[in-house]
DNA sequence: CGAATAATATGACGATCATCATAATTATGG
DNA sequence: CCATAATTATGATGATCGTCATATTATTCG
């Protein structure tokens, strides 16, 4: 059913995939409507014949970031593993890569909006929780054996807070080694644990 | 010479005063210039005869939380240090307390506005990463002795992403829930570092 | 008390915002 | 190829934004 889509429905994915990428860039607050319709190739106008107001494009937005998101990760950590790397190693030196400092875009929602989400609308807000609970979910499936019940919750923090507190810190030696001293430490922290 | 403060700078510091609770509440992109003026009582006209630019007052209104929420933490902790807890646990059980989770205008600034932290302007940008450099160097001194090097850089970015992580649950049995489960993973793994 | 000065208020500017009514365009079925 | 329906563009609405020129009020000092 996917496969034949009608000019809407390829219409309005377009616009989904752009304020994906538009509100992990500018931020919920930063983007338009206006603005987000010209980086699908569209008009302003025509944005409430896809949706009925800003923050049901908004809903759809951020689980499409997060889909997307959460898939470049599999596809990231799968390239490490294959490589030999524990799931574990490969989940934080994906995650904590210096690439993922600059590609905002294209790189995990939750580390992008995290601070915006308590201020949006209550569905705005159900789609973010939903989001942190599934990034917390794939944390968890990749925890080495023999971690503590909540060490998924711990590290879930850990890399959010690592990667935006790098990007803050900004894209050049100060974010890069900030993110670099956490993949070391993360990695020497979990060895004697999944050692043991 | 700030004993006698004349009649400009008590305005001056009452505006600024008004935009570090505003900006924590509503984010740097969530406030005008008017909601801040109102707040401090005053008309939105005369705001440029106290500053430059909205930027220039952001920027004195996160250094002003920044100070003002260290001065929380340094307040918070040393009552628990009094009643026989260790500096770190201290710091660990005051910045994650469950009260933390709503006393957003008064909180940490950092984990209020972190993930809008790049897209400000270079001066915003600036004060910005100076106050998580004051953060993380808080956070150093309160380690357990014995801590590895970069475990205050560890620390900082769990303690933020935690707390941010909790807000977006909300303030409710899940976000609480959430920030008591790192408490004690924090505790616990700690414990067996500065016990050595 | 009156004059000089500092501090704040009023009101307006262009720009941008979300939203919508309506017109123009494109695609579809006969 | 034409008529009908689906889709997108145009343009306008009122609201709000940062900014500023100007008027008004409050303060200080001779």
């Amino acid at each position: 059913m996917a496969a034949t889509q009608s000019r809407r429905e390829q219409t309005h994915a377009r616009i989904v995939g752009a304020a994906a990428r538009a509100i992990r860039r500018a931020g919920y607050q930063g983007v338009g409507v206006a603005d987000i319709m010209k980086e699908a190739g569209l008009t302003h106008g025509g944005f409430y014949a896809h949706f009925a107001n800003r923050d049901a494009l908004l809903v759809e937005a951020i689980e499409h970031a997060g889909v997307a998101g959460m898939q470049n990760l599999v596809d990231a950590t799968a390239r490490r593993e294959a490589r030999g790397a524990s799931r574990f190693e490969a989940l934080v030196s994906s995650y904590l890569a210096d690439k993922h400092i600059a590609a905002v875009e294209e790189g995990c929602p939750i580390s992008a909006l995290l601070s915006e989400m308590p201020r949006q609308s209550p569905e705005v807000q159900a789609a973010s929780r939903r989001r942190i609970q599934g990034f917390v979910a794939a944390v968890r499936e990749r925890l080495p054996a023999g971690a503590p019940a909540d060490a998924a919750e711990t590290l879930a923090s850990t890399l959010v807070g690592a990667l935006q507190l790098a990007r803050a810190l900004g894209d050049n030696p100060q974010g890069r080694g900030f993110l670099a001293s956490q993949r070391a430490a993360l990695l020497a922290a979990y060895e004697g644990v999944s050692g043991s």
